[in-house]
DNA sequence: TAAAATGCATGT
DNA sequence: CATGCATTTTAC
């Protein structure tokens, strides 16, 4: 006999089923391997969760049909982590099956893996001896031992260093490591890091942009024990690395790591769990710190990793805010550019000492908003209220609808009557355009969403980018000139602040060292935290504060909150139908788009796994009740208000 | 989508 | 109140 998860996302079928093995599938039907079985008629993929001898089922047993192969791909690791996994979602162990094991290539399967490489030497720990417990992380790792940390990482583009050299220590002490980063470049840099630390062959790369075939062979490498290190993007956390020793997670504050599909789980939480159940340390890094993360050292899950106050005013950059009303340089080509006299002289003053200049531009595109000149309104199109925006800068370029692209040529106010039209909000291809002409005879260089640069060569220039395509400048930035800090803090979120000190973060950590003249710029208040924890380079005390306030506030991580969601009846219906634990509030509804309305149901962490539960039963009686509207549950979600 | 369970009309 | 056929429900 087999139990078998079979692939139905529906609520009450979230459990194993028991079938027969007949003689002949006896060998190929492994536990954790691929088999299809009749479910309720039809044929479906299933995965053998445990090959058993009896089963409490009454009824006849239906036999296995086939078997897809005997290759074992579900580990009793990743079975339970899984399992774990849609219990903290709300969500049913078949989805996150989907999220954890990537689809079959039988051509790749047939192949060998190569064989495993020796394990390496001890890291050089002269890299981690600049953090107070630097040395003890890599001791307790080569030890065998599975400490958890929260790393604040000092300015500079040497990182990815740091996670080979623990990855490397981890290797040494006989334990295999995964690696998670939000995005295609920094999986670049800890791959080009973990490749000089320990050669090829010793880690894979793993993002969905390999193709099947590729995927699956450096998958299998993984799963057969070739391979010990994974570095990858979110669908790497569930990676089948054997004996883990170590689960990483760099940004953590990055939202692509929110999985879009169901159960929404967040790569955090699925890299906590799992060192948790595993037993693995555990390493959450970053140039800035999430509440979430300040949590997890509040309660005493994770120990702060830091440098000294002293290491870290040496490694960081001189930062100064433009203040409020900023005055615009006198020199008719930054006036032009709406550069601040500070941001100017910054510039200036790292161009003409021959090194390059960043400048971080909040929105892309040209003029991505357009307001009336006479009144301040913003324009919205006539048609569909989407906003106004100018895609180029030719005189005759015509006003077009971002949502809808109508052409708005004859645009007329509708509060005050009148026609002109100005500049809302300034692009990085406008800002880019308007340095050129600030600073004649420098190359203007861009980066955004559609060219993204890794790197930039050593020597002046001006390098113009949105937050998260900054590239590494070789010898690091001379300046880097943080603008419209309004437009990222006056996001109506309640992770604006963290959000906007993270993106500053990363650019501010690409500039040289005060003591080599590199400055930073930022136009905004220096009476605002987020300033504060920028000028000072002090995340950790911004999170605190962070945190501080969602308890005050009452929202996650200091509480937990499910977000419900669909028409109203199905919302309402579900919310009905769950067992709510005792002191949890509902919040809401709020309408959404396309007539369908958003609950929120907020409890206490202590409560948080008895809310889930809850929920998935609830989901379970309207699966199982053929309700034809789906409603969407998802815990601690990403955006709140 | 196959078998089992249930519903329902029809005939005695 | 059996019987046969249609529809709904279950899911091993």
């Amino acid at each position: 006999m087999a139990r078998v998860s079979v692939d139905a996302s529906l609520a009450h079928l979230d459990r194993p089923f028991d079938y027969l093995v007949p003689e002949s599938l006896d060998t190929a039907v492994t536990t954790g391997s691929r088999v299809r079985v009749r479910f309720s008629g039809r044929l479906v993929d299933g995965i053998v969760l445990e090959r058993v001898v009896s089963s409490a089922h009454v009824g006849t047993l239906a036999p296995i049909a086939r078997s897809v192969s005997p290759e074992p791909v579900l580990t009793a690791e990743v079975a339970r982590l899984a399992r774990a996994v849609a219990d903290r979602c709300a969500g049913t162990l078949a989805d996150v099956l989907r999220l954890a094991i990537p689809p079959r290539h039988a051509r790749v399967e047939a192949q060998p893996s190569p064989a495993p490489v020796a394990p390496p030497a001890r890291p050089d720990p002269s890299g981690w001896a600049s953090y107070d417990a630097g040395g003890l992380l890599l001791t307790a790792l080569t030890d065998g031992r599975s400490p958890r940390a929260a790393w604040a990482a000092l300015p500079g583009p040497t990182w990815p260093d740091r996670i080979a050299e623990v990855v490397q220590a981890t290797l040494a002490g006989g334990r295999g490591a995964v690696v998670v980063v939000p995005d295609r470049r920094d999986l670049d840099r800890v791959d080009a890091a973990l490749t000089s630390a320990l050669g090829s062959g010793a880690h894979v790369r793993l993002s969905a942009d390999l193709g099947p075939a590729e995927r699956y062979r450096r998958w299998l490498a993984v799963l057969r024990g070739s391979v010990r290190v994974v570095v990858g993007t979110r669908a790497a956390a569930f990676a089948p690395v054997a004996d883990l020793g170590l689960v990483v997670l760099w940004d953590d504050g990055d939202d692509v790591l929110a999985e879009p599909r169901a159960p929404y789980c967040h790569t955090r939480d699925v890299l906590l769990l799992r060192a948790e159940l595993a037993g693995a340390a555990a390493l959450l890094g970053g140039f800035s710190r999430t509440a979430e993360v300040a949590q997890l050292v509040d309660a005493g899950w994770a120990r702060p990793l830091v440098a000294p106050r002293s290491v870290v005013r040496a490694a960081a950059p001189r930062v100064r805010p433009t203040g409020d009303d900023a005055d615009l340089a006198r020199d008719p080509g930054a006036r032009s550019a709406r550069l601040p006299t500070l941001a100017w002289r910054a510039a200036k003053d790292a161009l003409d000492a021959g090194a390059p200049v960043l400048i971080q531009v909040p929105r892309r595109g040209y003029v991505p908003a357009l307001a009336c000149a006479r009144c301040r309104e913003t324009a919205r199109c006539p048609a569909c209220a989407g906003p106004l925006g100018q895609g180029s800068g030719a005189p005759a370029a015509v006003p077009t609808c971002r949502w809808c692209g109508r052409l708005a040529g004859d645009w007329l106010c509708p509060s005050c009557d009148g026609r002109a039209l100005r500049a809302a909000v300034v692009g990085a291809r406008r800002t880019a355009e308007e340095l050129g002409r600030a600073f004649p005879g420098i190359a203007v260089r861009t980066s955004g969403r559609d060219e993204v640069l890794a790197s930039v060569p050593a020597g002046p220039a001006l390098v113009v980018t949105t937050p998260g395509a900054e590239p590494v400048a070789e010898g690091g930035y001379g300046a880097v000139v943080l603008l419209d800090a309004w437009a990222l803090l006056t996001r109506a979120d309640l992770r604006a602040g963290e959000e906007t000190l993270r993106r500053w973060f990363a650019a501010a950590a690409l500039a040289r060292p005060a003591a080599s003249g590199g400055q930073v710029v930022v136009a905004a208040d220096g009476s605002l935290p987020a300033v504060q924890a920028l000028l000072r380079w002090d995340p950790v005390w911004h999170a605190d504060r962070e945190l501080a306030d969602r308890v005050a506030l009452g929202f996650p991580p200091a509480t937990r909150v499910a977000s419900v969601s669909g028409v109203p009846a199905a919302v309402a219906e579900l919310i009905a139908a769950t067992e709510l634990p005792d002191g949890t509030q509902a919040l809401g509804p709020v309408a959404l788009a396309d007539g369908r309305e958003r609950c929120l149901l907020r409890t206490t962490r202590r409560s948080g796994a008895a809310l889930a539960v809850a929920l998935a039963a609830a989901q379970a009686v309207r699966s199982a009740r053929k309700a034809p509207d789906p409603v969407r549950v998802e815990l601690d979600p990403l955006v709140l208000l």
